[in-house]
DNA sequence: TTGTACTTAATGATATATCAAATATATTTA
DNA sequence: TAAATATATTTGATATATCATTAAGTACAA
């Protein structure tokens, strides 16, 4: 889904960057593209500038499946958040990013 | 290492029991059991009293590693949990099992 | 007792991740 | 510009997980 999003942002995205977003290394993001070409989400295109590079484009599935995939999404988003504040909200993420400094 | 902990806790734990504390199934404790044999953490015996079940016994070197384990792990527990009080981490984990909740 | 259903663990097929090495292209430098 | 270095992606070997199936043992009712 995350993948899809951002081709979709930016098919020029290189494919190191995504792994980066993903918590992923390349060689998994290469293999999860090798995925979505195969079952027709996305096409692989040459990259005009830098021909070591892809350009990532949503096919009409792809398209279609990345919106069906924010709708789901979006209501899991609303059941997790269920009966939770504002406040209560930012206190958790407060707890959690000083957990996050702690480990790094 | 839980599963070393669980095993010398109770080395007649069925593997079942092992695989829900591990959050795994059946059989990737049945592959960890395999490596952990392989590399002499540990020994399978037969149960006396069922023929299917295994008992799962520490070697000298499964409980010198154990206890390294623990050793390292509460280093990290108490770097994780560096500046919290008591009362964050209640805070914390109630946050947390309420996400939980609304989760499932 | 025997036949049926349940348990426990192991195995086979497959999916997804990593690390290390290879390949192809771009960039820098002498 | 040629050679050295750096970057982007792919590939191969391997690790670890799952699901579905199988095998072996147990329990228990007819």
């Amino acid at each position: 889904m995350s993948l899809l999003q951002q081709i979709k942002n930016n098919p020029n995205t290189p494919q190191s960057q995504l792994a980066t977003a993903l918590l992923k290394d390349y060689a998994a993001i290469t293999r999860m593209v090798d995925l979505l070409v195969k079952n027709k989400y996305i096409k692989r295109k040459g990259n005009e500038y830098d021909r070591r590079r892809n350009t990532l484009l949503l096919t009409d599935k792809g398209e279609k499946t990345l919106k069906k995939l924010k709708s789901v999404l979006k209501t899991n988003h609303e059941i997790a958040m269920k009966n939770f504040s504002n406040y209560e909200l930012d206190r958790l993420d407060k707890l959690l990013q000083r957990l996050i400094v702690n480990c790094s």
